[in-house]
This record gives structure tokens, sequence and C-alpha cells, in this order.
DNA sequence: AATATTAAATGTCAAATAAACAATTAATAT
DNA sequence: ATATTAATTGTTTATTTGACATTTAATATT
């Protein structure tokens, strides 16, 4: 940044202790905010809290804090994360910071967001479940407060984009899944059919997943293979270009 | 975010004007900071600025400031850049924002990121150059203040990323350009070796480019021909996935 | 015990795309 | 007239992609 205050000649760490705050600049609040994905097997999810005190009581609310003295971003963002949802070690991912100066009525604050995606098995509803969270279908959430709409419409997007390229969709199954499964997830995420023969051509080309002997006997007669990710592979490849759906660009925005 | 003081129950409006601000929580400083790239017609180069005032005096930083009371992240960021180039209407988009608690010395400050993609040709030093502006080879940039290298390392893979895949380099040429200019572009922007006649082909392909009669002859006894973007389809396709560079994901991180 | 039912799993062929590769052309300089 | 230099152009092969239907494994039914 720019505009520090001028200072006397002295070493570095003497100036630091002159100078302990800028002066004549505004302070704000900086707040995180998550937006929670999740699926049940056949549609994504996002988790969402009722708000139990005003303002904007009884609406519904992406989960959030603000970001304390001494965390980063990153840590608060996992705090409230944990605090609603008791996981740790979760992916999260920075989206953008959102600043409208008029964003929040109460009092001016910056929002980080943060997109988290969740094995909805590990999730259980907390005890003392202080957050009244609750599960939507992504497709028929209710109207959030202040701009959490925009929100989610942008983690919408980030996700598809980032799917579309890199697999991280396999953060949301469990350890162990079906190619069903799989499949259903990338159809319901991109709202589009996929051919099962070329998606799990262009699956196996990845060489990330291992078939295990096992087989899941819940959702037909014949039943279908369990698969897990091969986590090696997955975490060396990561940043590589992959082409699971056809013309990922064409649906971005669908 | 959650946190928020209860209230009476009143109308909403009333009730926002009875809470004028949220208690017990910290007030941050907030900074956006700018990484402006260009193109010399042979290499990348960074903006940087020389600070003339402690702390830090004389070391090279990224342009920045402090976000004001009524400006948004983009507003401060536009403004912060007019008033280092001159500049409007430039490509600017956020990165990422760092909120590490001592990543500025003197004051807890977050700073929100900025890449600006700038024609070199229209920056001309400001008359009152009171911020003491230089261009650096991206290669040879000197090192810089707090955790600015680290937000320069972050902004070159974000646009080898883009630029793997949306034609966001243009922003960088002159609105004539030559096609060997344009590999210059690409070949220093990923380090890479490629292809004329494949690079040529992939071009054309995207429609973008169009033709003009002109030849620059600065460059070679033949001249090369002068070449426009096709703004309209450059507008209307830029969430397009292209492919101009081979496997661009094996680039990314060099 | 044979047959029906249901969803999972599998293969082929044609089209499009990408990568590897060298010769020609247009202008100026000698 | 010839040499020089960089810009421009095309072909061939390999790989990837997309479109398309049948078989298989298990359970349920008769």
């Amino acid at each position: 940044m720019l505009e520090l205050l001028p200072s006397e000649s002295e070493t570095d760490k003497t100036k630091y202790k002159l100078m302990k705050t800028y002066n004549n600049q505004t302070r704000f609040l900086i707040a995180v905010d998550c937006i929670v994905f999740g699926f049940d097997g056949e549609h994504l999810k996002i988790l969402l809290i009722k708000r139990d005190f005003e303002p904007e009581k009884d609406k519904w609310s992406l989960m959030g804090g603000f970001v304390r003295t001494d965390e980063s971003l990153d840590g608060a963002a996992n705090r409230v994360l944990t605090q609603l949802t008791g996981l740790k070690g979760v992916y999260l991912e920075q989206i953008q910071a959102y600043g409208d100066p008029m964003r929040d009525p109460i009092e001016r604050t910056l929002s980080v967001t943060y997109f988290a995606l969740i094995d909805i098995n590990k999730y259980q509803t907390q005890i003392n479940d202080q957050y009244h969270a609750e599960w939507f279908l992504l497709k028929d959430a209710p109207p959030l407060i202040f701009d959490h709409d925009a929100m989610v419409e942008t983690a919408k997007k980030k996700i598809r984009y980032k799917a579309a390229l890199h697999p991280i969709l396999f953060e949301l199954l469990p350890k162990k899944f079906t190619i069903p499964q799989l499949q259903n997830l990338y159809e319901d995420v991109y709202n589009t059919q996929i051919d099962n023969r070329n998606f799990i051509r262009k699956l196996t080309a990845t060489k990330l997943l291992i078939k295990l002997a096992e087989k899941d006997k819940s959702g037909s007669k014949k039943g279908a293979f369990y698969f897990k990710l091969d986590k090696k592979k997955y975490q060396a490849n990561f940043q590589a270009f992959l082409n699971i759906i056809p013309n990922p660009d064409k649906l971005l925005t669908v």
C-alpha cells in the first residue's frame, strides 16, 4: 500500500515501533462467508443456516463470522466451517472478496467468501445446533440475506469452472463410491446428460480410480462396483487439465 | 455473517437504524494492491513503485492504497491504477485476499490483490511522478516489501492459468499487432517455444483476428502484417475454452 | 426351475483435433 | 542480380472425441 507515514531515519525495527498505526484511514469489519456444498447421491445441496436473531431474523443465510484479531482468513473460514459442521480438514477454497459499501446495512463489512466441498455423510447436525442449519437442494434454495444470493451464484460458477478441469468433485463423495453416483454428480453439476461409455472411458484415462471388489447393492439388482480415489495420483496431478464432460465451456453458464 | 446484535421487533428499516454497528468486533484496514503487467514486444514486464517514505523507504513495492469509506474494492483498484498510470478502462481482475495477521508490520491490514493488463505504449510516466514507477522485466524484478513477492507469484500463475483458456493476453497488445509479436508474448508468458504453423492455425480457428492491409516493417525486411482483434467475437466468446498453446497445464508451474 | 426385470458394464467406428515436420515468399541489403 | 532475413504457408500422422446399442449380473416373478 501507499500512504504510509513518514518517519525519522532509524533502524527498520525502531521505525516500525515508532509507527504504531496508519493514521487517517478508516477501518472496516472483515467477515468470511462459506458456501458449503454437499451431494446426496442424486443432487447437489447447499448448507444454510436460519438466523434466530435480528436483523433478518428467520431469514436464511450463509454460514459466516467475523475475522478475529489473530487469525488468518483461511483460519477464520476453517473455524466457521468447523463450528457449523464439526468437520476438520475439509476442502476449502477462497473465492472472492465482496466489498460493496452498502452490502451490509448495519455497518460496512468486507466479506471474503469460501466454498467448501464436504462428504454429506460425514456431516451430522451438531448436538447443540445453535445455527439451525439445513441442507437444501441447490435448485430450490430459499432467498438469502444481504448479497448472499450473488455469492452462491458465483460459487456455483466457480465449482462448475473448476470441476471442468480438475477432479474436485471427488471431495463431495464418500471414500467408496460407484460410477453411477459419480456420473449423477457430474450430470447434476452441469445439468446435462453424459454418455455413460464416454464418461467411463475418460475417467479410466485419468487413472484416478481404483476398483474395489465390493459392490453397492442398494441401488440395483446387479449392484455397482465401488471405486476409491488414488490419493497419490489425485494430489500429484491435481493441476492437470481434465476433460471429463464434453464441451464444458458451453455448460458453464447454464 | 453471524453474531449480529439482537434487536426489538419493529420494521426492518427501523431495526437497521437502531443497530448502528456490530459490537465487540475488531476492525481492520483494507488495502488493494495491483500487479500491473505490460509487454514490450519481447518480454513481460511489471510496473513497480519505489517508496520514498518510511517504512521500507527506497524499497520496491506494488502500487496500492487503502480502501476509502465510500468506494468498492473494484473502485479502489481502479482509482489506484489510474493514479499510477493515468489510464482508465483497463483490464482489471480481482485475484485474492491476503489476510495473514503479520503481513504488514505496522498494523494489521487485509490486502485484496488485482492484476491489470495494460498496453505498455499507452502508459506514460505521469508528469508529476510522485510514485517513482518503473517497468521491470518480470524475470529480474527486485525483491518487494511485505508479502508482495508472493502476490506477484500468484498473479503470474493466475495469468498463465487464465491465458491458457481465454484470450486475455490481447489486453497487453496495442490495437494493431503482428503475429510474431503475439507469438513472442505467448512464448514469454509460458517460457516455451511454440511451433509457428500450429500457432497460426489455432489462432485462425478462433476467428478472433482481422488481418489488416498494413505491414509492420520495423522488425524485418519482409515486414509482418498487422492484425486487430475482432472485439465483438472477443467479448461474445470470452468464456469459451481456447487451446492456443500445446499442453498448457504442463507449463502452468514453470 | 425357468423367465422377466432392472440397472451396470462394455466396444466400435467416424470425425475432429492436435502435433510434428520444411519449403517458399516478400522485402531489403549487398 | 544476388544474398540475406524473417514472415508465411501445408501435409501427414497420431490422438482424442463423440455418437451409437448390446450384453451381463443380479434379483424378482411366475
